[in-house]
RNA sequence: GCUCCCAUCGUCUAGCGGUUAGGACGCCGCCCUCUCAAGGCGGAAACAGGGGUUCAAAUCCCCUUGGGAGCGCCA
């Protein structure tokens, strides 16, 4: 067998959404398991609505997920020579020819064969001709493939087996518009062709497409690819996702404080499985994933099942790893990830306790800085009568410490439960509202110690200062 | 309308002729507990409907219903 290729090929209309992501994660985990080429070609060849920006969202959304290519990224609008001369083959051969119907008559067919309840589709006036009509000739012919008019085409794809199509159920595709630029399903074809594509995994959008492109293909003197057309992902209500329907740029979870291989591992077993196993790092998809194995209905994109794999990852990922993903959130909150604890310290804290890097960041901000003010909640139901009392003598308690440990610290706070005849709770949490101005952190033992004795013991004395201030009653 | 695709708990799925239809998320209890989590235990929750084939059908076939996609001088 020779080496597999494969491409990932997004039109630069907008950013890199979950469908998309999931699409290029299928051909690169297919490439990748076979040690094959993954290709990136933007296809660009609609003017009006491709972008820069757009190009560069997609680059970045790949590359924040680590779905690298080995060649390209390609451009189609860079290509147009070589679509002119596959064109000029289809005209000098025959297999193509001009077609001179202007937009109206056009217009006016397709309206005719909706009302008899008919497929819409070109009717063939000029496929025969050898010039120009006589009436309602357009100044721009554009060119049709043609067609052939009987028989049958079989797309045999990886996931659903061979799908039929009549040739009698298709038409004569429009392969070059009026100003003669290439129609997107001859380029793809062109591309992939030259490009030795040998595997086209895509969305099953584009399986009605795909027995026009094996005539395309067999045009060319061609055998056309593999495919594999991956089902698609539905929103919440059930319909297909899209931009403009929740489905958001990859990069927004990046925001929100995802981890990329959570993202990836969510997405693969979106109409994937390997037996009972949720959890998969990168490695074994590589090692497990098979696009013959692909489900063949669409899913639905769950959110909620996203957040808990975060979590997974996250608890499961190494600190080092998570700090460097952690880091960028804590400087948008104006912290310096250098100017505190030891941040792999903080995380291995908080990494079971959080469902993303943005929940982590916020809960660890208290040890960046003071606690500006106790969250009214928090205060209310832990700054009691008596409170006061016990933590003025933890405060003492911990100054007087000899060795700054956790476990001493653990020593302090039973010790004082046990003086005041209260549960830990009746001194672990104020102390823990003290330190973090909130009534949630890590076991406050590692809090502290990881704090420092001087910051808690200042921050624990400002607490009996502010108690006190406070009118009684 | 026509063509193509699809159909197991709310969701993601296991199942590939014989299972008490399994797991996961979410949800609800209980346990653990200094908070929040994590973890443990338990619970409610599905084969869309109808015909066949077969000793036996969630599994194979057909129809119906439902959903999705395509039918552009968009990709």
């Amino acid at each position: 067998m020779t080496m597999i290729r494969t491409r990932f090929a997004p039109s630069p209309t907008g950013y890199l959404h979950i469908g998309g992501a999931r699409t290029a994660l299928y051909s690169w985990l297919h490439t990748r398991r076979h040690g094959g080429r993954f290709v990136l070609r933007i296809e660009d060849t609609d003017r009006e609505r491709s972008t820069p920006e757009a190009v560069n969202a997609i680059l970045e959304g790949m590359a924040w997920l680590g779905l690298d290519y080995d060649e390209g990224p390609f451009y189609q609008t860079e290509r147009f020579e070589r679509y002119r001369t596959h064109l000029q083959t289809l005209l000098d051969t025959g297999q193509a020819y001009y077609c001179y119907c202007t937009r109206e008559r056009l217009e006016r067919v397709r309206n005719e064969q909706l009302a008899r309840k008919e497929k819409p589709r070109y009717d063939g006036r000029c496929r025969d001709l050898d010039g120009p009509p006589s009436d309602e000739v357009s100044s721009e012919p554009v060119v049709r493939f043609r067609t052939p008019l009987e028989g049958h085409v079989v797309v045999d794809d990886a996931i659903r087996s061979k799908v039929q199509f009549l040739n009698a159920e298709l038409d004569d595709l429009i392969i070059a518009r009026g100003d003669g630029s290439p129609t997107y399903n001859f380029t793809v074809v062109v591309d992939d062709l030259e490009m030795g594509i040998t595997d086209v995994i895509r969305g099953d959008d584009h399986l009605n497409n795909t027995p026009r492109q094996i005539h395309l293909y067999e045009a060319l003197g061609a055998q056309p690819p593999r495919f594999a057309h991956v089902p698609m992902i539905l929103g919440e209500d059930g319909k297909r996702l899209s931009k403009r329907h929740g489905s958001v740029s990859v990069l927004q979870y990046r925001e929100e404080g995802y981890l990329p291989e959570a993202l990836l591992n969510y997405l693969v077993r979106l109409g994937w499985s390997h037996g009972d196993q949720e959890v998969f790092d990168v490695e074994e998809l590589i090692q497990l994933f098979d696009i013959n194995e692909v489900n063949h209905s669409a899913s639905t994109f769950n959110p909620s099942k996203l957040l808990w794999l975060n979590q997974q990852h996250i608890m499961r990922s190494e600190a080092p790893h998570v700090a460097r993903h952690l880091a960028p959130l804590l400087a948008e909150r104006d912290v310096d990830p250098g100017a505190g604890p030891n941040l792999e310290t903080i995380v291995r804290m908080q990494q079971e306790r959080a469902k993303t890097l943005v929940e982590m960041a916020d809960n660890s901000l208290f040890f960046y800085r003071r606690p500006h003010a106790y969250e009214e909640k928090a205060a209310r139901k832990n700054f009691k009568e008596g409170t006061a009392e016990i933590l003025e003598h933890c405060q003492h308690r911990l100054s007087g410490l000899p060795e700054w440990s956790a476990e001493a610290i653990h020593g302090v706070v039973t010790e004082a439960a046990e003086t005041f005849e209260v549960g830990m709770g009746k001194v672990a949490q104020p102390i823990r509202v003290a330190v973090s101005g909130g009534a949630v952190s890590p076991p406050i033992d590692q809090t502290l110690e990881l704090l420092g004795r001087d910051e808690t013991v200042a921050r624990v004395e400002a607490a009996v200062e502010w108690l006190r201030s406070q009118p009684t009653g």
